[in-house]
DNA sequence: GAGATTTGACCTTA
DNA sequence: TAAGGTCAAATCTC
């Protein structure tokens, strides 16, 4: 079976590693302690192993060195539906549009790019590309909101981020920013699944699974009331217009 | 009640 | 034989 590691960083304060989205759905079926280990390891499954027959597995451990960093190692492709609609996905470029497509189960909670690693096997980029009800694309107003989450061995954590996210270890969190529209009346945009962790940084809030962006994203009016967000940011839309990109800490504290 | 998770027992492998 | 990997009953959550 093909086997292959990937290395996740993850905000020091969660730590269900588990719940880590791939865009594939899983099932535990075990955990066991390592010899040498600080943390155990999590064995995971494809959900669709007994009604598709998918032997795809993976093997989920923190790191010792590095507690924010999930070690994920992938074993078997997947030959479920799953695989099929990721893979419709990618070869159409589909980009989610936030307030328009819903999040489906079993889909890829980013717009991934498809990447073949020295070993022939595919693994993924996560690219976001923020969509909004009003506008195309917000690229040309958030540059730095387009940048991506490498997988290991990839050298292109080079980062479109601004200095001050820089400078403020940002990159320690470092994930796709999602970005969901809120209500119409006002027209902020919520920044939700993140949350800051105690230094201020803002992390992505790992503990938020598929289904809670899903209902997030199918009812965005509802963003106040959505029982997984620490904080939600509300903004004008004039703030974005004229502050991005911002200093986290210093908007916050203001 | 169905599906997911937990966890001790059992199996496999080096 | 010990450590890693899987099974499956008990338990939990929705």
């Amino acid at each position: 079976m093909p086997r292959w590691t990937e290395q996740v960083k993850i905000c020091s304060r969660t730590g269900l590693e588990g719940s880590l989205d791939d865009g594939y759905s899983w099932r535990k079926y075990g955990q066991k302690d390592i010899l040498g280990a600080k943390f155990p390891r999590g064995y995971y499954r494809c959900t669709q192993r007994n009604v598709q027959g998918c032997l795809a597995t993976k093997q989920v451990q923190r790191s010792d060195e590095d507690p924010t960093t999930i070690e994920v190692t992938y074993r078997g492709r997947h030959t479920c539906t799953q695989a099929k609609h990721l893979n419709k996905a990618f070869s159409s470029n589909i980009k989610i549009g936030l307030g328009e497509n819903q999040f489906q189960k079993n889909q890829p909670l980013l717009e991934k790019t498809q990447q073949q690693n020295p070993e022939g096997i595919f693994t993924f980029e996560t690219e976001l590309k923020v969509k909004t009800e009003e506008l195309e694309t917000k690229e040309d107003i958030f540059p730095w909101f387009s940048f991506s989450s490498s997988s290991i061995g990839s050298e292109n954590e080079d980062n479109m981020l601004p200095d001050t996210m820089i400078e403020n270890h940002f990159m320690e969190s470092f994930s796709p920013v999602f970005i969901s529209p809120a209500t119409s009346e006002s027209n902020p945009f919520c920044l939700s699944a993140y949350d800051l962790d105690s230094t201020g940084l803002l992390c992505r809030n790992i503990q938020t699974s598929e289904s809670d962006i899903t209902e997030i994203v199918s009812a965005p009016t509802s963003v106040t009331n959505s029982p997984i967000l620490d904080l939600d940011i509300l903004l004008d839309k004039g703030d974005f217009d004229t502050d991005f990109p911002f200093n986290i800490p210093e908007f916050f504290s203001s």
